[in-house]
RNA sequence: GAUUUCGUAGCUCAGCUGGUAGAGCACAUCACUUUUAAUGAUGGGGUCUUGGGUUCGAAUCCCAACGGAAUCACCA
């Protein structure tokens, strides 16, 4: 490992500390009595009277005037200048150790702490007096701390996102915007757990290896349990188990799940991500698009205090109800071509016409997603459910109850992205046994991504479903639409990356 | 996985048609006892991602590898 002359500079600080006799790493707790804004708030809400505080944080700026410094330091609300003069901290002549070697040697990102009083400089910022300064851990790697102007301009903003996704640590202290971002997302996903837990819903957890990976279509990931010598899969869906729940009598269950699948990476997949899944007995899909209008409401609120949001480009008003309409008339409206009466054949015809790539294997229902997927799904910016799919592309869905062919399914776009993806479930157990023996002839057929048969799901679906309901929403594109991001990236804290490559 | 593109100091970036590296911030030393992207003076720091090749000479041209990004394929 070769260090950078800042690096070595800084170790050799490290070592001088340590020999004479200050802990660059003490372990005692440090009194902290107040959070930066905090502090600020109080001190404003009281005429600007003067108060003791305690406060800790790592070092933003410095301002070596001679005998006096100013330094800002962050802590987890935000940033509070600190004013340190010489003979305050240091009162006896003889005893300047703490200003010369602590505070005249200190570095941007180290960690401190500081006793003092509340007061305003001449220039007019809210800082503090300081009386006590300690050093609480010494940082020995230069932090890459970007300047603001007094307006929030950013100079040389580090923005590189092989640098960002990195090391996220680093990120998150020099950029305060990816801060909000991730918390945003807390904030987001808490609305919804208010929201379904106000309605009586039951927060539950599932199994993540799974010995059949099921509930959607896609590639998994692949384990070996060594005690047991079996495969076992990182859960692609957690649905085939919250259904298993709801026959156990837990009428309204739900689930943040973190799911796991082995395809591709963009800007809208990584392979790990999280779906928020919830199941409700004695519902039908109608129910949920009901519902779903008033969570994303609900949500954008919680986030962001209003429903229009601006996403990218695109004005996205949140504000229930949603348009609704179904896969036939979509297609149609953007092709043309009335494909609801067609089969397979006709279905890959039109396919080739519209220059759509399709596999060998696909069924009718993948190429109907695929020619929707292609040809419609970027134009629904404004929140739009599509409904009413083709039953070959469902098969864990309920057969339509007036229309044959289709199953009561919808999916929620929004800014061109699916959102989420709703039923009305299957609860027949005949009805899904003969559903899984379809997928298994895709299987045959090659289609690596077919669901497999879960013998124990049809067993449980025997004892009897209630009519019910289910929705799974993508909570980090839901998240990047509330806090506008354009990649997941930026609403992962550590996106998946190619290994680094150390020597 | 395919294509395009990028990879220069801790960070942000210059570096023309090849002539052995520059700026700002950061860093070091000094000055300054209320500064605001503080200021002034001086100074240090780079096997130009890595490995080959062309050339008298490569950060610059060519090939490959590694890493990032974008687009496509697969998918949510």
């Amino acid at each position: 490992m070769s260090l950078s002359e800042q690096e070595i500079i800084r170790r050799e600080k490290l070592a001088h500390l340590q020999s004479i006799g200050i802990d660059p790493y003490p372990a005692p707790s440090y009194p902290v009595s107040h959070y930066s804004e905090d502090a600020k708030k109080q001190y404003t809400d009281n005429n600007n009277e003067a108060f003791d505080v305690v406060v800790a944080g790592r070092i933003m700026s410095i301002n070596d005037k001679g005998k006096v410094f100013f330094i800002k330091i962050q802590d987890a609300k935000g940033i509070i200048q600190c004013y340190i003069k010489r003979d305050e901290i240091c009162p006896e002549e003889d005893n300047k150790v703490l200003f010369d070697e602590v505070v005249k040697k200190s570095d941007l990102g180290d960690i401190i702490g500081v006793k003092g009083y509340m007061f305003t400089t001449k220039t007019g910022e809210i800082s503090i007096h300081s009386k006590e300064v300690s050093l609480l851990s010494k940082s020995l790697k230069p932090l890459p701390v970007v300047k603001r102007d007094e307006e929030g301009n950013v100079f040389d903003e580090v923005t590189d996102p092989e640098f960002r996704y990195r090391q996220r640590y680093a990120d998150l202290v020099i950029n305060p915007h990816v801060r909000e971002t991730f918390a945003k997302r807390t904030k987001l996903m808490n609305s919804i757990r208010t929201y379904l837990n106000d309605m009586g819903a039951l927060e539950v957890d599932t199994p993540v290896l799974q010995s059949i990976p099921g509930g959607a279509a896609a590639r998994p990931f692949v384990t070996h349990h060594n005690a047991l010598d079996i495969p076992l899969y990182l859960r692609i869906a957690n649905e085939l188990y919250l259904k298993r729940l709801v026959v156990g009598g837990f009428d309204f269950v739900y689930e943040f799940s973190r799911n796991f699948r082995n395809e591709g990476m963009d800007r809208t997949h990584n392979p790990e991500f999280t779906v928020l899944e919830f199941y409700v007995a004695y519902k039908d899909y109608i129910w949920m698009m009901e519902t779903t209008e008033q969570l994303l409401e609900k949500v954008a609120m919680a986030t962001n205090n209003k429903t229009l949001l601006t996403v990218g480009d695109n004005e996205i008003e949140f504000k229930a109800p949603y348009k609704r309409i179904s896969i036939y008339d979509a297609i149609k409206e953007h092709t043309g071509i009335d494909v609801s009466e067609m089969d397979e054949a006709g279905l890959r015809a039109v396919c080739k016409q519209l220059n759509i790539h399709v596999e060998a294997s696909s069924g009718k229902g993948k190429l109907i997603d695929g020619i929707f997927g292609e040809k419609c799904e970027k134009h629904y910016i404004q929140p739009t459910f599509i409904i009413d799919y083709p039953v070959e592309m469902s098969p864990l869905t309920k057969k339509h109850r007036s229309k044959a062919g289709l199953v009561e399914r919808f999916e929620l776009m929004i800014n061109g992205k699916e959102i989420a993806n709703a039923y009305t479930e299957l609860n027949d157990p005949i009805d899904q046994r003969a559903r899984f023996e379809e997928q298994a002839k895709l299987m045959e057929r090659g289609d690596d991504e077919a669901m497999f048969i879960d013998y124990d799901f049809l067993r449980a679906l025997e004892y009897g479903m209630p009519p019910t309901s289910g929705i799974g929403f993508g909570i980090d594109r839901l998240t990047m639409l509330m806090t506008n991001e354009t990649s997941i990236q930026d609403v992962l804290f550590f996106p998946q990356m190619r290994p680094e490559n150390r020597d």
